[in-house]
DNA sequence: ATTGGTCTAATGGTAGTACCAATTAGGCGA
DNA sequence: TCGCCTAATTGGTACTACCATTAGACCAAT
């Protein structure tokens, strides 16, 4: 099992055309409030049926970057008024990666993990605790970095289930996405002071000390502002 | 104009069809890990074509509830796992307003809305200054409760624009749905004392004082938690 | 001149069918 | 028993036709 060997993810035609079309407006291609050609025209154009093309339509509609009316039309939105999910699109969007936006996930991050810990420390109950507790123990035996750093993630999930805020368990979903998506842009924050960390973290959620879980918590999130600044400076 | 009469939005089959399988999914109708039946079979069995359920299949996927692969099937995943964005169909998931859940929006409303301030405070430009006093004009001279409260979620839309990070400003737009959708339960909130609030976090972020904007939004946000222990008690 | 009705073209919504493509499972031969 | 190959399953896409909603133009009544 060689790890750096993945699936071929062979885009299907309604991812392409769905990339194609937010890029398409993300790069301003078209005003909001202005129409897309009509299904007819677009497929055509795309060498699709309208089905296909639908379909694509169908993702661009749930992100909130158009809104598809019968009889109207379909009318392109402002990405700022977009669903959360369209971050990951923006943090990539023109083949490489943007740092501006990298930096506001991470700020994002920072907030929204440390109040994750706050709360975990509230609120687990020893169901929470002992699998945290089984999960810490997987971890220091880990050596591998890969697996490391994904056992790594799934502490933090595991805290954020902790916290019993569906918003939360939710939010660590879309920071998982972005991390897996680019696994080799976190790497470097998976070090031996993490494990320390973690476990200083899980020992303050025990004692139900909300504060120093908190506290450790933005300190270990902390490094991901490091190695941004390190990515500017290159 | 009659304020209570809005446009009737008549459910396509696609998103009904995804509601009743979301239904389904969430109320643990299904193991995460298992198959849901073959397009052919749910198409005949819902009595729609396959390019119609395959429209709805698309919005489960993009949720994340569900992962489809050609030759394998349907599979259904945990909805702990799945997009933030399904906390808009948890959160009213059976009919009526889950009230564990809107806690924790409100919750996570807080945290977000305080650094948004903060955040808006240290970043804001003069146009962005400009734009926040126009609105507040706006602000004072409004009585329409309707529109107030319209008015004041714009205002903290702006700040997130001010802020100048992209995931809050994002994020921003995922509670001015939920906001939207339960304008009524939110009604309460808007006081004069919302519009003392706003333009005190107005003064703070022209100031440039984090703490102070950030201090006055948290006061504005908790009056949501206050209202929740009203809606808890009856 | 305003209101309301009606027709028509534009455009999205849905149906039906056929075939292609990937995956899985079972059978067959070495 | 192992490995390959075929066939069945299941999602992916194409083509075509028709229904439903909307907007605009034109007309009729008040």
């Amino acid at each position: 099992m060689i790890a750096e060997l993945t699936p071929v993810e062979k885009m299907k035609a309604p991812e392409q055309i769905a990339e194609m079309l937010l890029k398409y407006i993300i790069n301003g291609g078209i005003i909001p409030g202005e129409k897309l050609p009509p299904e007819r025209i677009l497929a055509s154009q795309l060498n699709v049926t309208r089905a296909t093309l639908r379909e694509a339509l169908k993702k661009l509609e749930q992100l909130k970057l158009i809104i598809i009316h019968q009889g109207k039309g379909i009318i392109v939105e402002d990405f700022h008024k977009a669903s959360i999910d369209l971050i990951f699109s923006l943090l990539v969007i023109n083949g490489e990666i943007d740092l501006k936006i990298l930096e506001n996930i991470l700020e994002a991050r920072e907030l929204f993990g440390t109040d994750v810990a706050r709360c975990a420390a509230r609120r687990a109950d020893t169901k929470d605790i002992a699998q945290m507790k089984s999960l810490m123990e997987t971890l220091v035996k880990t050596t591998d970095p890969g697996k490391l750093q994904q056992l790594d993630f799934e502490f933090f999930r595991q805290l954020a289930l902790a916290s019993k805020n569906m918003v939360y368990i939710l939010l660590m979903n879309t920071i998982k996405t972005i991390h897996d998506k680019h696994l080799n842009l976190f790497l470097p924050l998976t070090t031996n002071l993490s494990t320390t960390l973690q476990q200083e973290i899980l020992q303050a959620v025990i004692d139900g000390d909300e504060e120093t879980a908190a506290r450790k918590a933005q300190t270990f999130l902390q490094a991901g502002m490091e190695l941004l600044k390190f990515l500017k400076s290159v």
